[in-house]
DNA sequence: GCCTCATGTCATAAGATATAACATGAGGCG
DNA sequence: CGCCTCATGTTATATCTTATGACATGAGGC
């Protein structure tokens, strides 16, 4: 079923996390203070972190070597949250016939000549992937 | 450059491989005694794993349920192990121009019709890769 | 019943991590 | 130049995690 680990299991000890980033332990907890990364906490309240920890944290690395600093960097996945919480949205209901008649409604119209569609819902979708 | 937790890369505590394996510490100290795993140690003598360490866990958790006991497992490694060094060996020192004259020499006999060639160094290269 | 194997459980020591407080160097700025 | 803020380092104390070694135990084999 399951075969590697998961990039979303919370697994990874603040020692490891250490190690895979070169950032130090208390590089780690400011950032966490920061709200830059919500690692999950263990039963003995050790903080637990998941693959996907480690590659914001890489990134924050990045950005803070570009010179943002908190608070931009703050922003930046504040903004990408939002993104991703739509895309999220948009997928969660999926096309009724309702939309699938609106959508055909407007091509006809399009081909028309009409030209009316109001710019809807299709976000321009940042590619830049590093 | 270095992307991914490389498989071989060996900093996981017991702790997330206990979770990961879903065995516990004493069996996987146990294992390592009979000479299944070998994790690195810190400085601080705690044992770390690699990802191809914690695959390795599953499979002998496998073996185990299958009703093999540590001997016979053990067994299994050994060979798997000689395999891959006789495998590497062969990697290890590319042909020569030697070797290319005398595998010529062998094809023009074969062809002459002598078929004399004594079963010389090229291993059937197990392309079993599963 | 006696043995072995794989594992559980406990005790003790030492390494790793959490939190909080104080310290500091680099910039920004009146 | 003093004063502030930001990002980090450092230290101290408490608690969690891991290492080792010893003893315990249930399942099989004989």
């Amino acid at each position: 079923m399951e075969k590697q680990l998961q990039r979303s299991r919370a697994v990874l000890p603040i020692g490891t996390v250490m190690k895979l980033t070169t950032l130090s332990a208390r590089q780690i907890r400011y950032y966490e203070t920061q709200g830059l990364i919500k690692p999950a906490r263990n039963a003995g309240n050790r903080r637990q972190f998941s693959l996907i920890d480690v590659d914001r944290l890489l990134e924050i690395k990045d950005y803070l070597d570009e010179g943002f600093n908190m608070t931009e960097i703050k922003r930046v996945y504040e903004k990408q949250a939002k993104r991703q919480e739509k895309e999220h949205k948009d997928l969660e209901k999926p096309v009724t016939d309702e939309d699938v008649r609106h959508a055909l409604h407007n091509e006809f119209l399009s081909i028309a000549g009409l030209k009316h569609w109001h710019s809807s819902s299709f976000p321009s979708d940042d590619l830049s992937k590093k």
